[in-house]
Parts: structure tokens; sequence; C-alpha cells
RNA sequence: GGUCGGUUGGCCGAGUGGCUAGGCAUCGGUCUGCAAAACCGGGUACGGCGGUUCGAAUCCGCCAUCGACCUCCA
């Protein structure tokens, strides 16, 4: 149980991972901000962590998990006048606010549950955390590192890099901040132009404001999380995740807004899942290769040759480490998608084979790798690979050319229900076996191919196999029988 | 321009100073009435140029190339 290992951006090496307040683990994830519909890049983060957070239920901690929504909007870098991204969204589509909000939040789920991410144990807004939001920044400014200019509070960078280290996550310096500003507009009121907001008055077109002691307005970026984390969570926690292009700023802000509030570290070990391209491509609105999950689960992208599941995109993503790019293309997902089909039939195969007196295999040796791939920051690839090895032992055992003890058999049963479904969280999507009847007269027609075969009668035996192939249902043929897959 | 990370065989994607990653595709074989499935086996790698080393795809340097981030974009 103590021989997790993972990689934490802040010290950019694979630590052994001990949690503060043990059996108790804090995770913490970056959630969507919810004004449009859940994407690929959406899907990444989701799965990364909902791996690492199954897997430390497995390993017997007791885990908290927050993800939050974002539905207090960001200030939008390109529109005009730092618009808020979702009242922006609202009043082109002539609704409230939060009902942008809800729905694309319902919509994120929707797309999360067909994925199998399992559920945060909270889900809190930002909208429902104004309060706790500007108590912080109380704290802040208290400690002095905050300040305010015409109703926003800014927070001091310049000062709070003289007692801490600002831009440690990113491996920032701050002089080489200050050599690389740009301009930008609206940049006046503060006292440099690296420092960030904590608190915005709004503007009058502003939809989406609260009041505060210092302004109508809305709270900072970067500060919700923080808010959020130490709320749930604690002054200090294990675990917060999110993706590779958060560290700067807004993960950086967060260290330095927690650490300006609470006068220490909040977070133990940062973990962060790299990005996704697309045929090579990154993926953006601008390029034309932005695919949102339910086009890829219907297919109707004009980029996707047909449709791909979910557990497709999931397995496809668990295909490659978690600080890797993954790189989405037709082809490779179509053999992700094989590949897995021939994983989730051996979990199949394995439910109906015969123990021997003895095994010829090494079940244990098995288990110990899958253990020992998980456990080196989460080698989802390595881990994978060592099912595979053992869907050759099962095909193997049922084709009779090896053979395993009960207690052997019993193990591989639960080595696949532990990492394939339990920690993986593949779920089977082969239909096979849900209908009684459905399959009573598939395996009727197939008895009766069978008695075909025996008297020679070939044409009816093919006309048999053809049509059910016609239908959608695999034949395959076995020594003694037979067995069928449906992919309909 | 700055910081960081990539460049692996037909495609995807791991990993390691010398010992088969794996998947998909492909080729040969076994099985089969045929096909499929399954099993066995084969071929094709480590961006370029130098250096360290008995030995580097793995370490170092330079070059090329791709990508992420660089203050309000999850």
């Amino acid at each position: 149980m103590n021989d997790l290992i993972i990689y934490n951006t802040l010290t950019r090496k694979k630590e052994q991972f001990i949690p503060i307040n043990y059996p108790h683990v804090g995770l913490y994830v970056c959630g969507p901000t919810v004004y449009g519909d859940p994407h690929l890049g959406h899907a990444r983060p989701a799965i990364t962590f909902d791996i690492l957070y199954r897997y430390l239920q497995h390993l017997g901690y007791k885990v908290r998990y927050v993800r939050n929504i974002t539905d207090v909007g960001h200030l939008e870098n390109d529109a005009d006048e730092g618009e808020d991204k979702i009242s922006k969204k609202a009043r082109l589509e002539q609704m409230e606010p939060m009902e942008i909000a809800q729905y694309y939040t319902f919509r994120y789920h929707d797309s999360m549950r067909l994925l199998n991410v399992k559920n945060p144990g909270i889900e809190p807004r930002a909208s429902g955390h104004i309060i706790e939001q500007i108590n912080m920044i109380e704290e802040i400014l208290k400690n002095g590192y905050g300040y305010e200019v015409n109703g926003s509070v800014y927070f001091d960078v310049e000062k709070y890099n003289k007692k801490y280290n600002y831009g440690k996550l990113s491996g920032r310096i701050l002089e080489d901040l200050i050599a690389n500003t740009r301009d930008l507009d609206g940049q006046d009121e503060k006292k440099n132009s690296f420092d960030f907001a904590l608190w915005k008055k709004a503007s009058p077109g502003h939809i989406m404001r609260w009041p505060s002691p210092w302004s109508e307005g809305f709270p900072g970026w970067h500060l919700e999380c923080s808010a959020m984390s130490t709320k749930y969570l604690g002054e200090e926690f294990d675990i917060h995740g999110g993706g590779m292009d958060l560290q700067f700023p807004h993960h950086e802000c967060e260290i330095a807004q927690s650490t300006a509030a609470n006068g220490k570290e909040s977070v133990k070990y940062w973990v962060h899942n790299n990005m996704i391209t697309i045929n090579g491509q990154k993926m953006g609105k601008s390029l034309g290769n932005f695919i949102n999950l339910e086009e890829f689960f219907t297919g109707s992208h004009k980029l996707l040759e047909k449709s791909y599941s979910p557990m497709t995109v999931r397995f496809f993503i668990m295909q490659a480490h978690y600080r890797s790019t993954v790189d989405f293309s037709n082809e490779a997902l179509q053999s992700a998608e094989k590949g897995m089909a021939r994983l989730i039939t051996a979990t199949e195969t394995l439910n109906k084979l015969k123990p021997s007196d003895k095994s010829t295999v090494n079940i244990n040796e098995l288990k110990d790798k899958c253990y020992q791939a998980m456990n080196d920051d989460m080698n989802t690839p390595i881990l994978i690979s060592h099912l595979f090895d053992g869907v050759r032992i099962i095909n193997s055992i049922d084709a009779g050319t090896e053979s395993i003890s009960g207690s052997d058999l019993d193990l591989l049963k639960k080595i696949y229900n532990d990492f394939v479904f339990e920690i993986l969280g593949l779920t089977s999507e082969q239909a096979k076996g849900n209908n009684l009847a459905f399959s009573g007269v598939v395996d009727l027609m197939l008895n009766l191919r069978m008695e075909a075969k025996a008297r020679k009668d070939f044409r009816t035996s093919d006309k048999i196999r053809n049509e059910l192939q016609a239908l959608g249902i695999i034949v395959k043929d076995k020594k003694d029988g037979f067995d069928w897959e449906y992919n309909g």
C-alpha cells in the first residue's frame, strides 16, 4: 500500500506517495468551465484522475475526491473589455447565465457517465462559494499580499515573491516575467503586469455579479480552487491535479493565494496530465479539429471515419501514459478498438475456464507485474501490456495448450476483475447475454448449424454463419462447439 | 525571445547503459470442410552529427524539428 510512486510537478521527480493523514487522502482536480460542450480535452484529465481515484481506493485509502465546476466565468482574453465567458454566452443565447452553466454541467455529467468516470465525492461550484472566496481575499489583504484599486483587488506578486517563491511550480523566475511582459489592455490598475485579480469590479454590462466589501463584481480566476480546496480538504491536502496547461498561471497563482492566506503551502503532490493532439496537431477551435465527445460517440465530426464508443476513447487514452501527449487518429482509434475487444472477450473466456490439477502458468508473477506498473506513476500502458500477456494465457488455457489450478484460476479472475473493471474502469459494451430470448435464438441457430456440419451439409452451415454475420453476429468455431459475439 | 517537454519500427505507444514491451497492421505455420477466432513463429526501430563508455536508442554537447505555457485560456 505504500509502494505507490507518483510524479510531483513541484519537485519534477517521482516520489513515494505518503498521505498526510493516513489512511485518508485528499484529492482535488480542476474540473470544467461549463460554457460549452465537453470535448476530448475534458476527457483526458477526467479519466486520468478517475484512475488515480480508483487505484487509491483499491489500495485501501479513504479518498475525498473534490472536482469543481467553474460556473463563474473567467475573463476572456480576446473578448472586448474582458468579458465573462458565461455571461457572454448567456447574452448570445438569451438565457440566464445559470441556465447556461446548468445545461453544460448536465452535458458534462452525461459524457462522464458514458466514459464510466466515477462521480467525485464533492463537486463544488464557484458560484456557490463566493463568501468563501471573499473571506480568502480578506485574509490575503490582511496579510498584506493584496491591494485594492477602484473596487478591484489584485494580488501583489512582487511582494509575495520577496518572502516566498512565485514560479516554483512552473519553473518561472519573476525577473524573466518582468522582462517578457506584453502590453495588454486593462493593465493600468495593477502595480505590475504579472499581478492577477482576486476580485474584479463588474462593468455595467456584466451580468454575473455579487456584492463584496470592494464592489459589485466577481471573484478572480484562480481563487475558486484555492477557496474550495481549503474548505473541503483543509489548508494542507495531498494531491492536486489538472491539465498541464493549468500549471501556469492557474496553479502557480493557487499556490501563491493559499500561501498568502494561510501562511503555508497547501498541496503536497501536484499531478498534471499532458495534452491531446489530433492527427499530430493541437486541438483548437480555430484549427477546425475541435471534436466534442458526443461527436466521437456518434461519429458525426468530419474528421471521423466512424463512431467510437466511450470505452474505445477511454481505452485509447489509457494506452498512453498520462504525462505524454496522446495523438488521436482514425487508424490509432480503430486499432485500440480491436485490441480492447480482444481484452474484453478474454475476460468472458476467463469465466468459462475449467481448472486443472496444476498450473503451467505463473499467475502470481502476472499479478505482481500489474501492481508494479500501476505503482510506477500509474503506468497504464505497461499495465495493459501485461494484461495482454494474460490474454494469451487465458486463450491458451481455453485452447488446452496450458492448464491452471483452481486457486490460480480464482486469482486470475480477481486480477482481471480488479485491474480491467475496477481500476481501469472498462465496461463490457458487448450486448451478448443481455437478452435471454435473443441469445437463445442465436444458440439455437448455431446448434442447427452444428448438425448441418455433422452431416456435411456445408451449404446450410455456411448460410447460417453468413446470415448471422450480416446481422452483426460473429461465429467462432471451437474444437467441441462454438462461441459467438454480437457487435450490434 | 524565455521556460519546459517530445522526436522509437507500416500506425499507435512503453521502456532500458548490454537481456522479447504491448496493441493494430503484415508475413509464415498449426487448427478447420472452408472462413473466422485462437495459438506458435518471423520481419521492419529508436531525428542528425559529434563525445563519454568494453558497449548507447538509453548519459553529455551541438544541430534540426514538433508541441505546451509565457497573466488573465479548462
